[in-house]
DNA sequence: GTTTTTCTTTGACAACTGTCCAAGATTCTT
DNA sequence: AAGAATCTTGGACAGTTGTCAAAGAAAAAC
């Protein structure tokens, strides 16, 4: 085989690897939303199958199995979900405007993706029993608790002040709200969703600083 | 029938309920630790009886349905969980002793308990995706944000100053905390948790007084 | 001690699960 | 256009699930 004849074939190799895994991201599409819908005990290959254009047969085509397919998922949903605040960082030139955008977008979020929010904690409790899904989740959680880092110590820097907690504290405090607001926007209980939006920014100026 | 009779009735009627109730709590306890040890998801009525000297038929006969046996489970989860710092606060005579037994306790039922919180967590959790727990882990999800309260509101008297945020934040932030740091205890991860463990005093200042 | 009620077991059922495979359809190569 | 590689389908499989009912065991009532 000559050096052209190798290239060649390269580049056919490349093309079907990239087919293929396009047709793996759209099932992993299709899977994150079944997902998203039904929770993780109640999905099952024939319903993931059902919300693509394709039979059930075809997921052990492209996964090795119900594991390996779910995990794909989760990657999808990071993809989504973790650089979400950033723009409001990059482009915020206030406190009050960074703080004010942040609360916006956190809401804005929790009402339009809840099904998805519902299933990372979901995948992330399922991680407690089930090993093989603690890298990922681990992994994924991680780049949650930078994405709220960033804010925060953004807004403590144009507040000309300093974090009052850790990283960790930061984002569990963070994750915490979210977790309740949509528990309770799922359960249609706007009241709390609105006294949780209205101390939202207490609660940031309290990790924040404490007494400038 | 005569008052006599009604009233020998009535014991005996009595009695039955109590023993029908008694063998209820028992299969509703097997429950509990097959669901501790599996997660909702894997959880099967074939396994549950197995981890009770009973076999699978029996648990048609004292519940209605698979949710009736588990929505009992929870309940009893509550009963179990619900009240653990309460002997804390009663005792505590200084704020410091108060804050140092809180805490330890803390850690001691993460580790002690792992298992029944993660599942605490995993129904919480079903409940966005299924109505039917809802009504059931909003209450007892109440009650563990008052527990929390009754430790910190009393934190905050014996130094003599006032919660610096409102219950449902400091439930929400120190909820978090445990969350956090049983997913790590899972892992295996020690660091983590001893970590956490360290800062949890400071968090609960941040909590209770902001530059007193 | 016999009858009646209560409890428990066992096995059956239909539906559903993840997995695999043979056959057909499609696409690409030459 | 023919052949080869790739993709997709639909059905079969063994195992599991929740549910139920008939039959047997145990307890209670008389």
């Amino acid at each position: 085989m000559t050096d052209v004849a190798e290239s060649k074939q390269d580049r056919i190799a490349r093309r079907q690897v990239d087919k293929f895994d396009a047709r793996r991201t759209e099932l992993a599409v299709a899977t994150l939303h079944t997902l998203a819908e039904l929770g993780y005990a109640r999905t099952s290959l024939r319903e993931i199958a059902q919300n693509s254009e394709f039979s059930h047969g075809v997921l052990h085509y492209y996964f090795a199995d119900k594991r390996d397919l779910i995990i794909e998922a989760v990657r999808q949903y990071e993809r989504v979900c973790v650089t979400r605040y950033d723009e409001v960082v990059a482009h915020a030139t206030g406190p009050q405007q960074l703080r004010d955008e942040f609360v916006a977008m956190f809401f804005d979020t929790l009402v339009e993706d809840a099904t998805l929010h519902r299933l990372w904690y979901d995948l992330r409790n399922q991680s407690l029993f089930d090993e093989s899904f603690r890298a990922d989740v681990l992994e994924i959680d991680g780049h949650r608790e930078a994405m709220v880092w960033r804010v925060i110590s953004r807004y403590a820097e144009l507040r000309e002040g300093v974090p009052a907690a850790s990283q960790g504290t930061v984002y569990v405090t963070l994750d915490g709200i979210f977790q309740r607001a949509l528990l309770h926007h799922l359960t249609g209980n706007a009241e709390t969703v609105a006294s949780l939006r209205a101390e939202l920014p207490d609660v940031i100026d309290l990790l924040v600083t404490n007494g400038a």
